[in-house]
Parts: C-alpha cells; sequence; structure tokens
DNA sequence: TCATTAATGTCGAAT
DNA sequence: ATTCGACGTTAATGA
C-alpha cells in the first residue's frame, strides 16, 4: 500500500468524464492495484478512482491510470508532500456475520460450553494462515484449537484442518493439536468429514449462553 | 488528515455486528471525522467504517469511535507502524459530466433518436408523484411519456408504470399516452416487464449522441 | 426531517 | 463471464 499526498489534478475519462482541479489530496494506491483519490471529507468514499484490474503508467509528473474497458484515470502531481510504502499482508477479513462475532465472544467466555474442562488459553491465535477462533488446553494439558461457526459445514471443517497443520509445526504448543468444530447447527457432510479427520464437533446454544452472560449485550 | 498503519482489530456494532481479526492495516480519519479501515484490496471501499458526524475516544491502544445511533466502531491498536497528519485545506470537489442527467439533456435535443417522429412537449412534466423525464408526441398527434435511466431495470419499468397511471387521468393530456424506456442498454427481465405492461423500450447511444452535438467536450 | 431516486454505485451469489 | 438482488448501500434532491 502505497500512501502519497499531493498537490494534484485529476481527469477521468470513462462512463463518465470527470475533472478534479488542483488542491492537496491523498492518492491510495493499493496491492491490488486500485487507484483513490481521498480529499479531507466525503466520508470513506474517495473523489474519483480506478478499480482493479488496472495498470498505473507512472511518468514525470503524471500517473495514467488505465482499466481493462479502456477508461482512464489521469493524475497530474504538481507537487508531493508524503510518499510511503507499507507491507500488509493479506487480510483475514472481514466477519460479517454477528451472530459468528458475538458467538466467539460468549465461548471465550465460557469455553466448557464446547467441552467440559475446557480453559481458554487465547482468541484470534494465530497460525500464519489466519487466525483460529479459540486456543484452549483441555483436561489433560492438551491444546485444543476451536473453529466457531454460525452455520457448521464443510468449509468450516476445512478451515480447522488448514488451522491445525500449522498449530501441529507450531513450536509454542504442547501437542498434538485437538480441533473442535463449534457450531449452533452441523450439517451431516461436516459431520462426516470432521469424522474422517478425527475432528470433534460441539453443537452451541446460542440463546442459552446468552442467557448466561452476567450483564446483557454489552460487548465492550 | 491522519494516516496510521498498524496492527490492529476491530469491532463494529451497529447495524450489524462485525469483527476484524488482527492485521496490519490503514487508518483513515479524515478532517470531517470520519474513520475507514483499509486492507490492501477491495478497491476502495473500506473494510470497516464510521461515517460522520462522529466522535473519536482516544484511549491508550483503544479508539473507541462513536456515531449518534450509538453505533460503535472500537479499534484495538496493538503495534503503529506509521502515523502522520496532512493539511489539506477544502477541496474544490469534483466536476462530473454524462450521467442521466446529461442523457436527458441530449435526448430532449433529439427526441427522435428515442422513436422516429417523436418530438419534445416537455421535459420534466410533473405527474404529481414525481416529474417524468420527457413528455413527447408522436407522428400521429398522441402522448407519449419517455423514462431516461443509464441502465434499464425492472425499477425503472416501475417507476414509468406509476408515471401512466397518473397521467392517464391528466386532462391536460390527449390520451392515451404511450410509455416508453429509454436507456443505453436494457436487462431482459426489464424488457419482459415492459412488453407484459405494454410499454416500449428503447436503446440510446450516448456517444452517438454526444457525437451529435455541435461542440465535443473531448478532454483528451 | 423524511421520502425518493441516482450511482463511475460496490459486492457477492447464482446462472 | 453475466446477471441479479442486497447493501451498515451512500449521496443528492425536493417536499
Amino acid at each position: 500500500m502505497r500512501l502519497v499526498i499531493a498537490r494534484c489534478s485529476v481527469d477521468y475519462v470513462g462512463r463518465l468524464t470527470a475533472h478534479l482541479p488542483s488542491a492537496v489530496r491523498l492518492v491510495l494506491v493499493k496491492a491490488d492495484g486500485s487507484v483513490s483519490i481521498h480529499a479531507d471529507g466525503r466520508a470513506y468514499k474517495p473523489l474519483n478512482w480506478m478499480s482493479p484490474p488496472c495498470v498505473i503508467a507512472e511518468e514525470t509528473g503524471v500517473w495514467r491510470v488505465t482499466n481493462r474497458a479502456a477508461e482512464q484515470l489521469v493524475i497530474t502531481l504538481e507537487e508531493i508532500l508524503h510518499d510511503s510504502s507499507h507491507e500488509l499482508g493479506i487480510d483475514p477479513g472481514l466477519r460479517k456475520d454477528g451472530v459468528e462475532a458475538h458467538l466467539q465472544v460468549l465461548l471465550a467466555d465460557r469455553p466448557d460450553a464446547i467441552a467440559p474442562g475446557l480453559t481458554l488459553i487465547r482468541r484470534e491465535y494465530e497460525t500464519g494462515i489466519g487466525p483460529v477462533d479459540l486456543l484452549c488446553r483441555d483436561s489433560d494439558g492438551s491444546t485444543v484449537a476451536v473453529e466457531i461457526k454460525r452455520k457448521g459445514e464443510i468449509d468450516g471443517v476445512e478451515q480447522l484442518t488448514r488451522y491445525l497443520v500449522r498449530l501441529d509445526a507450531d513450536p509454542a504448543l504442547p501437542h498434538p493439536v485437538r480441533g473442535i468444530l463449534a457450531a449452533q447447527s452441523i450439517t451431516p457432510q461436516a459431520r462426516l468429514l470432521a469424522a474422517d479427520r478425527g475432528l470433534g464437533c460441539a453443537v452451541v446454544d446460542y440463546d442459552e449462553l446468552r442467557g448466561l452472560e452476567p450483564s446483557i449485550p454489552t460487548l465492550f
């Protein structure tokens, strides 16, 4: 991700034509190739932009951004006030499912609702390919990775499997690491695949967990 | 405008609840008070955001952003890799050309591009529930209502239908009143619904219309 | 303030 | 690759 603060003017020719007179703005270039030009207003929406996939031809003082449909964004840079690049890595992405996010909070508080004797080590334990929802310890002292879903389906089992490969190779953890898929409901297909892979399944009751909470839905 | 690159996790509680696991991201704070959290993908759209007006309560390592509707964005900053602020000033803003309004102007000048023999009675003829884009007369002397869209879809047909009910009851007009949906492209569903309701469809070429204009605003 | 409508809408799922 | 509908739609406009 590259951040440029510059005095610039911008012309867009594509589905419509648009022009931005000279002013100081943020030019944001993302790793996906997208370019957006932000002023200090308009909330999160840029004044102008080009969505990926697109190509940036960087000449002296002029960036010519073109996409496949031959739409063009021409940025004339008059004065560069800041220019920095940052390595962000792959983002694990947004969990939009309200129930799932809340379910994670609830189960982090009561891991024994997943399996008796379970205690929490960490939430969002990083595996290198994304965080596993809960990392726990069982009564034997062995490690348990828990993947939480609203609906337990095949992809949840796949995800947990990928995490376990990483966690098994993690020198910081006692081995072996068991896996449990926790969900409000689990499909027969997911159960079967989980059994094949030696993974546990736990059905949890969201309303019951919420009822057990000391105070009501104040997340913070 | 403040730019922060940081390892952070984010929780949003509002119209939905959402969670972002820990990762390195851009936190963009604009002068209008808006906050947006960007990953290195998703084009210009942030992973999560809070639109103004909102208040940022900045504690140690935790930013709590709240709006009037009590929606909350909680940003937990674990490691700050970059933090800079920039004075941008007021932006002169975007000048646009080529949206629906422009198409309406062009077609008002050349209604025969919609259907041969069509002549304009009025632009923005009021129906009581909103103005119909063009009111025309065809070669037979009967009335034609034209709804203009960039993209002709179901809702355009619905809109035109609502207008026609009103225009049919308008004593100032010769009856019956026909309806035509004019757009740069029309979806099959919209065509089907239009046919069912006895409405016409007309695909118009914006570039061609513009080409017929006396002066050509070709930027490049 | 609320309702209506356009949007370079964007985004994701289904065809 | 297209098409369709949903969106924390957002944003502008008129009543």
